[in-house]
DNA sequence: CATGAATGAGGTTTCATTCAT
DNA sequence: TATGAATGAAACCTCATTCAT
């Protein structure tokens, strides 16, 4: 008789393995036999539900999507939330945002030479700018205010903004607390003029 | 005699080359015979000149760094400059600054795992700051303005927003070509009342 | 079902080639690829068993002297024996024995420089010298002699000697051939008055 | 103008050095390099009066005979000496004669799979042994007692019983201080008849 | 004579992948 | 389906030797 398993859960529980590791250790440092010790199986059942190496990264890196999306989709399932409430769960302010962002971090350099994990890269980016333009729409719409003409251009500029931010919460911690993350996210909003 | 060789001459152009290298390569797929291939010297003169690989890679970053602040230097040398003609020239806009930031970039993930690494970047990430305060100041003091109250959240805010604007140059380089890159920052610094 | 071996016999059976080849080219000259080549597996398999080549070389040693113990061994569990019949079991007369003392005597010279090994030829020598006060002790009361006040002080001496003797009988091998080993060995037994 | 130097003076000094820091690390990590700084020389000066670094170990060999030969010496030229005060100088109960018998030591290990090497310890053994037989006649005349049927026997069985006692004393250093040394060998001469 | 920069062969070690069970 | 032993390519690094100066 079979084990009985299933085989999408199993692939799951191994990227998430692989994208704690990674957090951890650096995408240079991770190896499939510490992503299996950690999963609880072996290098043999690592690439029986992966084609190869290569394919346990890309699904630890959307794990990471989704930790991210999910964290926001919290905010926006409640009845009132700010715009800040949105983006400021893209911070590396919590343990598991943290990871997720470490992640996040290891692949932005890989795609530099990887077009593939580019594309990734570049389509995650999409969905996010995405979330961050509704939510401007939603601002602007809920204050009956007129839409900026240059509406793109500064939700592009909000990302970056965020973008940076992570960057300095992850290298220079002790330098940057939540409150200080928040601060400035709180000041770049209201020179949007957004409260 | 000895063979007469200006030993930090030679350190700089291996350190170049590495740079170059983990430019093209990413930092995990950098080897010490593609240094030495493009350095024109064999890997038993690299580890002549260097301890091991790894101060090798820190050489390699503080190349990328040099390149920076002199790109920086050209401008502020010049009799008439603004804010923006300085802080323009850490976007990754040009051949030499691309190849800079990308170096930058790949040792962004790795401070993460390795303290020295995040040391390095923090320490310059400082001099970056102070380089933008300076601007800033500047600015204030040439236009007869008052300084704002909150500078140093302003600059700091600035250095975020330049290192998100980095990172989709770099990761989505045809949707950020230089204008793009050009247009946010010029409307971020505008917003902030710096023409 | 995993491909099924017996870890210890595989461990061993690798130890046992690096005792020979140690044996064979000396210490120093003991290379990993020249173990698996004749253990007929490959240095990848090597350190899927030690931990390094540290390690493989200690098991080594440990092989060296279980060839000698178990030559004692068989002189020992016969009815009848004498002092002299499990002494020069430990005189490099035989291939084997040769082949033994060789590895004894290459990780004698390490053992000055490295602590670890020093312990561990310090603990085999004790071993070797309880078996040596083991047989005076049966000696003198199967003869009903009385014990000489300095048992140990022999003991030892009668152990140096022989190390001196399996000295002479690897570095100068045409000079020291089987009877002239033994010669000096029971000549020195009688000087003793143990016949 | 040259420098003046006396070639062989220099030779000697780098084989000093050899000796020196064979007896610290042993022979396996016993570098030019290391003799070079030891010896206030570079690599390339080494290699300027010694063929090879065979050339070089070899000489550090001899400079560790001339050691323990010069100490047996001062005994011998002195009016009034017995032959324990000969044969004691041979052990490693000094720090220089300690140098000079770890040397030696191993040296033993690499005569088995050198010719070479193994010519030039069974040299020196032949000079040692003389030196032991001549004691013993020296001290048969001296002593009106008429000689010993098998000297030779007793002679070698000697030798033996000090290379013993020296790998003792350098394997197992706290356990055999010098006194220990001392009173097993005295014990041994005693046994012979030798006071 | 003397130097020491440069070499490059060769060693150990790592680790993704394969495959017999 | 799942294993993990075995592989072997490839990396880093060491260090005796060479040779231009």
């Amino acid at each position: 008789m079979p084990k009985i398993v299933n085989h999408d859960q199993r692939r799951k529980s191994i990227a998430i393995a692989a994208a704690e590791v990674i957090s951890r250790n650096g995408l240079e440092s991770t190896k499939l036999t510490d992503i299996g010790r950690l999963a609880g199986v072996t290098t043999g059942t690592i690439t029986h539900y992966f084609d190869d190496k290569d394919a346990v990264l890309t699904a630890a890196l959307e794990v990471a999507y989704d930790i991210m999306l999910e964290r926001i989709n919290e905010v926006t399932k409640q009845s009132e939330y700010s715009v800040f409430d949105v983006l400021s769960k893209a911070l590396p302010t919590s343990k598991k945002s943290r990871q997720a962002m470490t992640v996040w971090l290891a692949f932005w350099s890989r795609s530099i030479t990887e077009p593939k994990v580019a594309q990734q890269q570049i389509a995650f980016h999409h969905s996010w700018q995405e979330i961050v333009n509704e939510q401007l729409l939603r601002y602007f719409s809920l204050h009956n205010e007129p839409l900026p003409e240059s509406l793109d251009d500064i939700s592009q500029s909000l990302t970056a903004q965020i973008n940076g931010l992570i960057i300095r919460g992850l290298v220079d911690t002790p330098d940057w607390p939540t409150e200080r993350q928040h601060r400035v996210l709180q000041n770049y909003l209201s020179t949007l003029g957004i409260r």
